[in-house]
DNA sequence: TACTCGTGGAA
DNA sequence: TTTCCAAGAGT
């Protein structure tokens, strides 16, 4: 019969075996990432950047690795340094993020730029604790950076790692609540001398061969010791509460365009939905509308035709638009407004929705080079 | 704790 | 077509 220490000591030595076997399949496997510094480099004292690690950390915050690698290599162009990011304008960091979402993101990156610039010299804190002060940067991000940008040993866990946990020890409780048995299981794996590299093994594991559906469950390092596989079906974990059903929202949007192709725009709010972001005018996202409501609730007076409608998906609600456009003369914006000549309009921090919009009144005009 | 907050790709 | 969901944070 095991003693209760022998038990502490068995767990300590699968948890041991777990990291190194992780580590082994790492080296050979990782994914070349645009940020990542792969651990032949790491083994030969290169460090990584901070500031890089920084970037595409918040940038992969709930979106993929393809969606992410355009925008990092454009930002890292325009912005090379945390310093130049604190420099930028407000309004061009929104137009560089454009399309990419969750656009509070974008300011909340500025606004730690300049919190490190500012405040911290221009080195970010290579401290969980110091790092969770700054905007933007939460449990997971924290984590993240403290371990592959200063090799702390940090329990990183994300979404990834949620799912690769819950299935080696067959964890049936639902997350969030999950989250304290995750980490805790994490943090007894941690004691290896590779905090960065085991984070991201972690979750190249997760991205490449833990999928949440279909797991190559052949082809994982871990399989032997992993419950899931031993006792029933992966797919099982993690388990997760039933979603919410997504309410449809209706409006009208308006193109108005004049003969040299500029067309009227405006900011939305600093904050909430697209906050910071340009639009064309729109009426509230609420009302189920018809064709004469909807022309009757634009900007101002004018010939306005029915160009089509879109729809689109967000987070938490569907949203069907349709889209009226009229021919207008050269005239002072109204108040709140501007005009975007044709040139410029690629160029704008237009979120996705409003892209499909004008493209719908205009096709071709937010495709166009500068 | 429970919402809010985007987008596009995969199955 | 529908559904899921990706390196979460802020409130």
């Amino acid at each position: 019969m095991a003693s209760p220490t022998d038990s502490r000591k068995h767990a300590a030595d699968v948890d041991g075996r777990i990291a190194e076997l992780l580590l082994a399949w790492y080296d050979v496997h990782h994914r070349e990432l645009p940020w990542r510094t792969p651990p032949a480099d790491l083994k030969r004292g290169i460090r990584p950047d901070p500031y890089r690690v920084w970037l595409s950390e918040i940038m992969l915050q709930q979106t993929t690795v393809e969606a992410v690698k355009p925008y990092f290599r454009a930002f890292l162009e325009k912005w090379p340094t945390v310093r130049s990011l604190a420099d930028a304008e407000a309004e061009d960091v929104m137009k560089a993020w454009a399309g990419l979402g969750y656009y509070s993101r974008a300011r909340n990156l500025k606004a730690c730029a300049e919190q490190v610039v500012q405040l911290l010299g221009g080195r970010f804190p290579d401290s969980e604790n110091g790092l969770r002060e700054l905007p933007g940067i939460g449990p997971y991000t924290a984590a993240a950076i403290a371990s592959i940008a200063f090799g702390r040993p940090a329990a990183v866990v994300d979404g990834n790692v949620e799912r690769v946990v819950t299935r080696l020890f067959s964890i049936a409780t639902p997350l969030p609540q999950a989250k304290v048995e995750i980490r805790a299981h994490v943090e007894r794996m941690l004691a290896a001398a590779r905090p960065g590299d085991f984070a991201q093994a972690m979750m190249d594991l997760g991205a490449t061969i833990c999928t949440p559906r279909r797991p190559r469950c052949m082809l994982c390092p871990l399989r032997d010791d992993c419950s899931a596989v031993a006792h029933g079906d992966p797919e099982l974990y993690p388990v997760k509460p039933a979603k919410a059903e997504k309410p449809m929202r209706r409006g009208a949007a308006f193109v108005a365009v004049t003969p040299d192709g500029s067309v009227l725009l405006r900011k939305r709010p600093g904050k909430g939905l697209l906050g910071g972001m340009t639009e064309v005018p729109t009426t509230g996202w609420t009302s189920r509308i018809d064709g004469a409501t909807g022309a009757a609730s634009a900007p101002f007076p004018a010939s306005w035709r029915r160009a089509g409608s879109i729809a689109h998906v967000f987070t938490h609600f569907s949203l069907d638009l349709e889209v009226y456009r009229a021919e207008v003369p050269p005239s002072a914006p109204p108040q709140g407004h501007f005009w975007s000549a044709a040139a410029a309009l690629n160029g704008e921090a237009l979120p996705t929705v409003m892209k499909k919009v004008i493209e719908a009144a205009i096709p071709g005009a937010t495709k166009r080079t500068r």
